[in-house]
DNA sequence: GATAGACTTGAGTCCGGTCTCACCCTTGCG
DNA sequence: CGCAAGGGTGAGACCGGACTCAAGTCTATC
């Protein structure tokens, strides 16, 4: 835990009461607060049996008017409030979600939390919140507990497509479940994510024809190697559809890119600093940089301006997801925007669907991501303008 | 609602299987999944009593060890998980805290949800969160619904120091509260802040210094009129400190700020950007603007660039909050830095006092922020300049 | 006036744990 | 040998609602 200096002050609030009377304070008075009123409360004071107070404070079953305002009378004399915690028991919902996401400060997650969470309590639901850092330790637990509290239903973005065993049997547990911003193949859940894929494909090809032809790309995504090597298989499927979309982009374009443009494990400032910096030093070096999301892109931005690298004039670059400073800083940065709220929203739709009892097949929902053009990318020039002209000459010669 | 656009697709891995078996998925599976395994289930096949089943698995009481080692055998062949809500019903407590914040999506508030999430976490309590949109009502709401859930604690950021009786009720009901980032002057609950006042009051000494005699101050906090003015008591002690501080300084200096440089109400873009525009176009504009947030501060700073107001030639600016993109942005922002992170775990640990039964006097927690200089703040030009300086000769003939 | 049917009502069970209490069986000591 | 001390065990109460069931009350109809 990181350490947390703390100036301890008695507020002044205190103080002016503390001259009346210095023992008193609400923590005192709540160690002997009286214990919340119970239906059995409620029924003894309005005179009824237990089982007609429950009636006329549930709302269901018949209740004479007489005894109906009696017991609401006593209700509100007592303040009662129904213990959630006993109705879950015997109803067996706890009209609690669980969101299991990498990290609620990455404002990509926090958007779309709060996506979920707004569609969620229009329906009566609340959020228990965990953290996973993409670790699947940290997710298993919090799968494992969000259980064992019986919530109706989990969204989650799975930190490894190749541990999901505690997902399925979740959901074969009876408990719901949406993927959110990604997918885990060969898992039949719900999942809402973006065209990703397309996305990226759109945006390299259009670099390569601006004439770039070293196009390098960062993620923070968790890999065997820091380096993509031709074969590798993500298990991020958000981070694959990224760089699935580049390759299919040089695919398309006949040109076969150099697997050290492609950068992974990129988790932290340092190692991605490091990995801009190698990226830059390659012989052949890339003309062109996709960050994979913004916290990867802002970090990536330093480097380039610390090496006095202009942007796009040196160096185009673009990122995935549009923060509001994307268009602050200069230059204004080209985004492949996703609808993160919208995400969230869709997420928690699905699963209230799931939640209403549909059985239908899972179904994977694709919103609609944009690439939103700014001023960070421009034609590639010099010696590499010359390598593009020099490919597309072999192309048309292979063509012919 | 925002409209959401769904194209629903069939995912390759469901058309893979449904070669096989079209009507089989996890989902249909689950309305037919078994109930979960008890306590009883355990015993069952145990051969032994509930209640020693109880004893092996709860590690309490006395237990045989061959009794023990059937139990858990039993146990681990059910896939028995205790169900926590059971659990909370005779213990009391439910291993939940509340989270209650203006919102998620909020960076600030993001952090501080994460630091509060894994301080709590580390402990074993889980976090079940709130979106406000400072909003006593939905406060009101969200206050009710985590008492009913048995939340063991709640840590809050008060919308309305004015309307707080839900605040002093839950823990007059035993329910231990911490707030976060505000304080409620007159109610003793424990409380995790910055020390704002001092910090604004030394930007402002800075500006003043540095000849600026107008200061703009925009803050998206709600308050009866979108003008600050004299008198005027803020419901929200975290933005009433950032402008107190800031009076504070005008008052050290001798000078009395025009109450206009003093926006509130600043809720949306759309208003940050007329308070920003009205502020420019005063008779006695402010050639310095602090933004009360960093939300606030980049429609601010979208303004300023609008105008081709260069900053801080033409006019100054700094905002509280650090945000990564702070120092990427052309001038790299002078910011007032709170440490949110830290702050999240503070309010947690100071949570988790009171939840081992301290009853100790409610105490503020001052955290220390920081002015961190960037390019963004200038010395005043000008005509502006000249004023500070007759303010300065005027000031030494007032000494004499 | 009898009776079906609807409306009211209270007693009691259940959910799945925790925990108390009484009882049995050892063992050790006077 | 008698008895206390204590480990080991099972029966059952309890947490606070939801809900079933049987019984009682009232009206409407024949």
């Amino acid at each position: 835990m990181s350490p947390v200096s703390l100036g301890c002050e008695v507020s002044y609030s205190l103080s002016k009461i503390a001259v009346k009377a210095p023992e008193r304070n609400l923590f005192m008075n709540a160690s002997q607060a009286p214990r919340p009123a119970t239906v059995a409360d409620v029924a003894r004071t309005a005179k009824v049996s237990k089982a007609q107070a429950a009636r006329a404070l549930g709302g269901y079953g018949a209740v004479s008017e007489p005894v109906r305002e009696r017991v609401l009378r006593a209700a509100e004399g007592l303040n009662y409030r129904p213990n959630a915690l006993a109705r879950s028991m015997n109803t067996g919902r706890s009209q609690t979600i669980g969101v299991v996401i990498a990290e609620v400060e990455n404002p990509f997650f926090g958007l779309a939390i709060r996506g979920a969470s707004d569609a969620l309590r229009e329906h009566g639901y609340d959020v228990v919140l965990a953290n996973t850092d993409e670790r699947t330790d940290a997710e298993e637990d919090a799968i494992r507990v969000m259980l064992d509290k019986r919530v109706d239903g989990i969204i989650a973005s799975p930190a490894d497509a190749g541990v999901t065993s505690h997902l399925s049997a979740a959901v074969a547990a009876g408990c719901p479940m949406v993927f959110l911003d990604r997918h885990v193949p060969g898992l039949d859940i719900d999942s809402v994510e973006v065209d990703l894929r397309r996305l990226a494909g759109q945006a390299t090809a259009e670099l390569l024809e601006l004439g770039h032809r070293g196009i390098g790309f960062i993620s923070a995504v968790q890999a065997p190697t820091d380096v993509y090597e031709p074969g590798l298989v993500l298990q991020n499927s958000s981070v694959a559809d990224r760089l699935g979309g580049i390759r299919d982009a040089y695919a398309r374009a006949g040109i076969a890119p150099d697997p050290r443009w492609f950068r992974l494990n990129a988790k932290t400032a340092e190692a991605i600093r490091a990995a801009t910096h190698e990226l830059l030093e390659l012989d052949d070096a890339p003309t062109a940089i996709v960050a994979s999301d913004s916290m990867v892109g802002l970090d990536v931005l330093r480097v380039l301006r610390e090496r006095s690298l202009r942007v796009p004039h040196d160096v185009s670059f673009l990122m995935f997801d549009d923060m509001p400073w994307s268009s602050l800083v200069d230059p204004p940065i080209t985004v492949l925007s996703q609808p993160a709220y919208d995400m969230g929203v869709a997420a928690a739709t699905a699963l209230l669907e799931r939640l209403r009892g549909s059985t239908t097949a899972p179904c994977r929902r694709v919103l609609e991501g944009e690439m939103i053009r700014r001023e960070s990318v421009a034609p590639a020039h010099g010696a590499v303008q010359e390598t593009a002209a020099r490919v597309g000459a072999a192309r048309e010669t292979a063509a012919t």
